[in-house]
DNA sequence: TATTGTTATACTCTATAACTATA
DNA sequence: TATAGTTATAGAGTATAACAATA
């Protein structure tokens, strides 16, 4: 066949992307977290850990969603005091959203949980692969074929 | 940060299993290849395409649905004359799959687009490393953190 | 009894388009 | 004018549960 390794990441792909993949991989994560925490509200959880307090429509190209897909399911962590609402003094006409005491926690332990997991499933990995696969995955993420 | 290696295949699976990452590739993909080709039913043709005719029971968690799903799916392909549906010699309850000579070539030509566009997206990574990463991207599907 | 393909139903989630407030 | 957050609406897609036919 031409361009086997095309095809080979094509097909590694083709699982990766599937979406019963990503919500099996977060119903695991999130198991026992709470109703709110779920595949769809962990990205927004994970963002807000990673970059600090944002707005829903800085936030939502992070998330795969638009801002009203932001909105939906920021209420859902702010009813379950993960997240609280914050006036945006440089805008005012933005909410920042804020993990709370309790959402930093849940955060810690969701990320915690995934990290190790993957390292988990690695853990037969010749030494130093993982290293250098999590290196081109993330330049994977950056070159790739994805727009 | 303790466990850097699991956060940083995290952080870029974070982007990898985006429903928008989905999206914008195999519509880009699928881009002119008639309605009934999208992001939903190229799965259908592409499994076809890699292990021959199946039924739709069979078929159903390669392409991460369940078989009403499929039969939908295939529906859509049938009418657009990309497959069509053969009774199965040793099973009189099921239905084989069956690309047509039509879907065979529009295949060819999405499986093509799609191996050519990820190689073009790597042209810039030192030689060797786009086919040790090919190959530890597919062990990473297997080993890796998908239950 | 179990499993096949199919269909109808109920549900979830989404983007779009409004709206008001502020830049 | 443009962009912020929010909400209602309409649309797409799913799993579930039925069904008849076959294993």
């Amino acid at each position: 066949m031409d361009n086997d390794v095309g095809h080979e990441i094509a097909n590694a792909l083709a699982i990766l992307l599937r979406r019963t993949t990503r919500a099996q991989l977060h119903q695991r994560i999130t198991q026992g977290m709470g109703e709110a925490v779920d595949e769809l509200t962990y990205p927004i959880l994970s963002a807000l850990a990673r970059t600090g307090p944002r707005s829903a429509a800085d936030l939502a190209p992070d998330a795969g969603v638009d801002r009203s897909g932001v909105t939906r399911r920021a209420t859902r962590l702010e009813t379950a005091g993960l997240i609280r609402r914050e006036p945006d003094p440089t805008d005012r006409r933005a909410h920042l959203l804020v993990l709370t005491e309790q959402g930093e926690a849940a955060v810690a332990e969701l990320r915690t949980r995934l990290a190790d997991h993957i390292m988990d499933s690695l853990s037969s990995w010749p030494p130093g692969e993982a290293e250098a696969f999590a290196r081109q995955l993330r330049r994977f993420t950056v070159d790739g074929p994805f727009t």
